[in-house]
DNA sequence: GGGGTTAGGAAAGGGGGTTTACGAAGTCTC
DNA sequence: GAGACTTCGTAAACCCCCTTTCCTAACCCC
């Protein structure tokens, strides 16, 4: 709400690295074209992340006639970052370097009965430990670790509010982590994380306004406005999922009837298989995974029970988007998380036409709805991409140490 | 997209005149505490709108045995301000002076087959020139004139893009206007404007996150967000009534079925009745506000009928708010326009229990829903508004003529 | 090797907000 | 009734942010 004019050098340096990171190695002049900053403001940026040591001048290019423009590049080796994707029955673990590119992964899985929170916490601080060795690093060029909890989370104070996974009530996850990891440590939930990555790396990048539709086992929709991350009054905002879609329709396990998620969810689209065709031998009762799989191959085969499933979801999940589009009247939609990935440009293409139906004419003019583009796992991105924010953030408080002591540089720094 | 320190002092000075105008007469402390800004920067703008004229110094107030505050108020003669609410079937034009107190009325009756916009034009400047002569101000003192038109504006152009009420296609109503009206002009439509109306006066004053829900012969959501109206990417984010609500439901006029429209809002009630009881003395067929009254008057006598329409109705409304709570966890929603005010507290009352069931619990318990506390036509009231922000906007650009030739300020100001 | 061209840094300037200092305008106390 | 105390409000100094302008560096071409 109070705006001050620190978050606009925060919001540029965001936006400058950003914008490295997509195009590296660039030079002054592109990113100062592609951001609309100045020549100054963004020599002043990107010095500051040279003295943060995480870009590097890696040469020069060709300038008409003139002197040759200075390239910047992501410092692979500046820093390292973690994302970590708590899920209902595993953790993953990633750990990136600076261009995000993933150096380790680490999965751990947990057994149905494992759900008290210390448990969680052991799976993860293992995970973390186990990325760490395998990427070789120090310990100290870890800048920090971006965790991602099903449910309602509040960030600042890493308290996980209400996980319905496990019946969580007002845990400190955060204090609990802190205990066995000795790196910065940020939290908020998959749909932010998604929404996020989207923002910095994916579909949503540059964009003012975008919705995040995030189908994977839950449903909800990440909102990215005003160039950033809605959050709402209690950071619990983009719970589309239980969206009612169709009064008194399906029951959710929310209590109410015809949620989105009953419908577009992989839980919803199992039932959209069952009912259409209940002995069909896409279903796997009990694997969600295999089931989406079997359909997206169906899919491919021309099966039509397949194609049928895909086009009964499209148009749910269209009269839903285009639901989304009317309100938020967004530049983009971009459909993340495995579902959209594994049932792809198919599923794409129905939902573009279920949406074109359903949407009023001039807000889907201004509307593309793409699939997101980014390969690897979104919910780790993210999080990760949580602790670049982190880290960045912080920049402002170091300009006094440096320019008092700037011999004091080789020491090295508090981990 | 692009924040620049100058849009933090223009929120300032919206900020100070918002507090100004709601708690006038008030001092700088009070107003410093009440933004969370310095003394001296308050001091500064208060400063700034003294020179506008737009508030005066009235008076002193005791201080705990110190100098006492010096107190300021709106300065009601300072200026005026038109808002003109253009409707399908009439023209409402209201001038109000700087504490927005209504001056004067106009109303022009508007024949069905009256589609024309040069008629329209033409309804607009007499009920312009009316209002100005009926309050008897000088012209030079209007500020401004905000004008509402019901469906799609892009509001930097003036066009009209579309008008589902008289099938307008882009047509410049700005321009055809300032050729009857020397006033400044702004243009919207009638969403934004009870938004912005609720923003300022009523009951998101001062959330970061509200949306006000629109309940009048068509049906919206207008959305704040990080303390502004979120208007989308080409201006039409907010257009909740053609949301589907059931799938598969009623036909709307957009084409589709189930819309919350053809539940909610005016015409909708009616269908609600019609189902229940279609002999029902209730019923004024072809008079929606006629009925809309004769069901206030029906649930205050008790009346069943009456009572089970308002539950009804007030069941659809609470599951479609309800998703705007889980969207957007905002603050407060706020329930406008006429309908809203007619049905009054016990629809707010059947609504609070309706999303009660619907919402879920987390972002359900920080959001408050509330009846609009505005007594007089939000749409005209935020038209004005419109023309108050754009005066305010102006300001910086005067300072230089201020400074360099004092002495010219008594000439007469271009109109 | 000088002139033309382009890149990038340093300094100046304009906007914004806050902190600090001080004069202004009261009350209270002796 | 004068001095001490309190509180308000403005002015000045300061920090932060971005942009514009100036100048030097570095390259090309002739």
């Amino acid at each position: 709400m109070k705006r001050t004019s620190r978050d606009i050098r925060t919001a540029n340096r965001y936006e400058v690295l950003r914008q490295i990171i997509a195009t590296s190695p660039t030079s002054r002049q592109e990113l100062a074209a592609a951001t609309g900053l100045s020549l100054a403001t963004v020599a002043t940026l990107v010095g500051e992340l040279l003295d943060l040591r995480m870009i590097t001048e890696v040469g020069f290019e060709d300038s008409a006639g003139g002197r040759p423009r200075g390239l910047v590049a992501v410092n692979t080796s500046g820093g390292a970052l973690i994302g970590v994707d708590i899920a209902e029955t595993y953790v993953r673990v990633e750990l990136f370097d600076l261009a995000l590119n993933v150096l380790a992964r680490a999965d751990e899985d947990m057994r149905p009965g494992e759900s008290r929170p210390e448990q969680v916490v052991g799976h993860v601080a293992a995970a973390v430990g186990s990325v760490v060795a395998q990427a070789g690093v120090e310990g100290a060029r870890v800048l920090g670790v971006g965790v991602s909890v099903p449910g309602q989370v509040d960030r600042d104070s890493g308290v996980a509010e209400y996980a319905p996974n496990w019946d969580w009530h007002d845990v400190p996850l955060l204090d609990l982590l802190s205990e066995h990891i000795a790196y910065p440590l940020y939290m908020d939930n998959p749909l932010r994380a998604c929404a996020v990555a989207e923002l910095w790396f994916g579909a949503a990048r540059g964009s003012g306004d975008a919705v995040v539709v995030n189908l994977g086992t839950g449903v909800g929709a990440g909102l990215v406005l005003g160039g950033g991350l809605h959050r709402g009054v209690s950071n619990s905002a983009g719970e589309w999922g239980h969206t009612t879609l169709v009064l008194d329709g399906r029951l959710c396990h929310c209590g109410n009837h015809g949620c989105v998620e009953t419908y577009v969810g992989a839980p919803g689209i199992m039932v959209n298989l069952r009912e259409l065709a209940a002995d069909s031998a896409l279903l796997h009762p009990e694997d969600q995974t295999a089931t989406i799989d079997a359909l997206a191959r169906g899919v491919a085969a021309h099966d039509p029970v397949a194609l049928k499933v895909v086009r009964d979801t499209a148009r749910y999940l269209g009269a839903g988007i285009a639901d989304l589009v009317n309100l938020f009247n967004p530049e983009v939609v971009v459909l993340s998380s495995w579902v959209a990935a594994t049932l792809g440009e198919p599923l794409l293409h129905e939902v573009r036409e279920a949406v074109a139906r359903h949407a009023l004419r001039r807000p889907l003019a201004a509307t593309q709805i793409v699939l997101s583009p980014i390969p690897t796992d979104p919910v780790c991105l993210g999080a990760a991409t949580f602790a670049l924010e982190g880290a960045l953030q912080a920049v402002g408080l170091r300009t006094v140490a440096k320019r008092t002591t700037p011999a004091r540089s080789r020491t090295a720094p508090p981990s």
